[in-house]
DNA sequence: TATCGTTTTTAAAATCATTCTAAACTTATT
DNA sequence: AATAAGTTTAGAATGATTTTAAAAACGATA
């Protein structure tokens, strides 16, 4: 059985997406998922790592935020060009964006839910909607 | 009096937001204004001034393009990380994004409009509300 | 129109985020 | 242990964008 439940270990939940439990998975994955839901660049998760004593390239960072990406395990979120965002929280749900401090917010609960969805293109179908709510500092 | 008309010229265009109307500016703003909504990368907008006999480097079209959107003749969308587009088309409204094509599309009037806005966090005030319908190809 | 001070453009270098490469290392399996 | 397959890594490469510093264009004015 493939399911993936709370509380799940970090080696339960790398197998369980097919991903060898490797130290630097693993510890990558403690950081993301071991205390709620968080949204982060790849520098700042090597930073952090790096911080914490965990010895792992940005390389390998990058390599593991994108497969954990491929395995549903995270959801990119495009709030600026340049730099990607990872979210831990892969439930639906929405964003703030301070456009003045960088900081990814999510937004609480179904506080925004969408109307009637537009009729999408010849030949597509929805992937995923993202909605970014842009915030100025006052 | 400074306010922008419809087929106003380039020229009062952006003389009424204060640039000067250099040669390179106004075939820019040609291009991007005179016929309907578009939504343009830089690299874009340089190959197609460049392929129109517009001698302009590409420094100044991401100069002019970064001008533009800061007196508000554009509009930054952002859809992924890595390359930033330019729509412009700078009333309310939201896009599909094909992921497989790179094509960033116009949701057509009002078929997605958000319920109640959430509260947003103290000390900042909203700037712009994205939606980016992401899809792919079937 | 010649000149002056300012703004703009430009090519080239620099920067930043991200991906690629190829070698070294781990891990899983016999 | 030996082997094969998957993973990590440093460093190079790439791609988008910004910076730099010098040259060109501009606008106002004498």
């Amino acid at each position: 059985m493939k399911t993936i439940r709370p509380f799940t270990t970090a080696v339960d939940r790398l197998t369980a997406v097919g991903l060898r439990p490797t130290r630097q998975r693993l510890a990558l994955a403690r950081l993301l998922f071991e205390d709620g839901n968080r949204h982060i660049t790849a520098e700042q998760l090597h930073r952090e790592a790096t911080e914490g004593d965990i010895k792992v390239s940005l390389a390998t960072v990058y390599n593991t935020l994108n497969q954990f990406t491929e395995v549903g395990l995270l959801r990119e979120v495009a709030v600026e060009a340049g730099r990607a965002y990872f979210d831990t929280n892969i439930t639906n749900h929405h964003h703030f964006f301070n456009n003045d401090t960088g900081d990814l917010l999510d937004i609480p609960g179904d506080s925004v839910v969408l109307s009637a969805m537009p009729e999408v293109p010849e030949n597509t179908v929805i992937g995923a909607i993202d909605v970014v709510v842009h915030l100025r500092n006052k």
